[in-house]
DNA sequence: ATAGGATTAGGAATACTTCTCAATCTCAAT
DNA sequence: ATTGAGATTGAGAAGTATTCCTAATCCTAT
């Protein structure tokens, strides 16, 4: 861990098990930290994740979101809320190489659905 | 189908089976009617994919792209090149509810690899 | 203590997309 | 054919999320 910066913005996107917006996490960083930039925080999560440190979901019309937990893990966007949830399942690369015929170094998954709170 | 404009919208993104970029679509829809607005464009792009007409692909750090193509199939993303092309595979809901279990309205998987150009 | 190199804070800049609104078009009723 | 109500347009302004720029600051090895 190179900077305090960078140690601090890995900090709050591992404190929870949600998945932070950018702003999300510069406010939670600003709180420890008053002096730290937004732009501080985008390089040190960019970095973070090509490190494998933490995982970017790129959600639709809306900001990206950064999880921290690197686990294997899908997400679903519930239909009714907005909110992302976890889907804990296994690797899929296999039954997905399987199923469409192609090779892959990785892929993503998006499920659309209502999440346990909303499916009542 | 509404207005003109949507309609050549329509005929532009349906014409190819490429991607198009809403700027590539506006250029050649320029090129029939010169007095089109990249705001029509957008407009109608949206009516198109909430008619069902047209899929939006969101792409990571790149512009959205539009597939006049609504039969079901996934996408690849080029690691080398990276270009989009389309992989042809039956529907895998059934099988994502079963890996996942959790019900989906809709799912998309995006899938990274080498594309047929480029794996030689 | 100091030089060299990496990283930062702060703000400007960029890129894509959506919004605003007066003007124009559509079309059913007259 | 004309009207009028409502939908849609073109043009450009505005917004949003993210990246870039740069002088100042922080580390680390000497």
């Amino acid at each position: 861990m190179n900077t305090k910066q960078k140690a601090l913005v890995l900090e709050v996107v591992t404190a929870t098990c949600s998945h932070m917006t950018a702003e999300e996490i510069y406010i939670a960083a600003k709180a420890k930290m008053p002096q730290i930039a937004m732009g501080t925080v985008y390089r040190n999560l960019a970095q973070l994740v090509s490190d494998g440190m933490v995982r970017k979901l790129e959600i639709p019309n809306a900001p990206d979101r950064y999880d921290g937990c690197t686990e294997c893990h899908e997400h679903l966007y519930c239909d009714k809320c907005g909110k992302v949830s976890d889907i804990w399942c296994g690797d899929l690369t296999g039954a997905i190489e399987s199923a469409t015929g192609q090779k892959l170094s990785s892929y993503t998954l998006t499920i659309r659905g209502l999440c346990p709170d909303c499916a009542v």
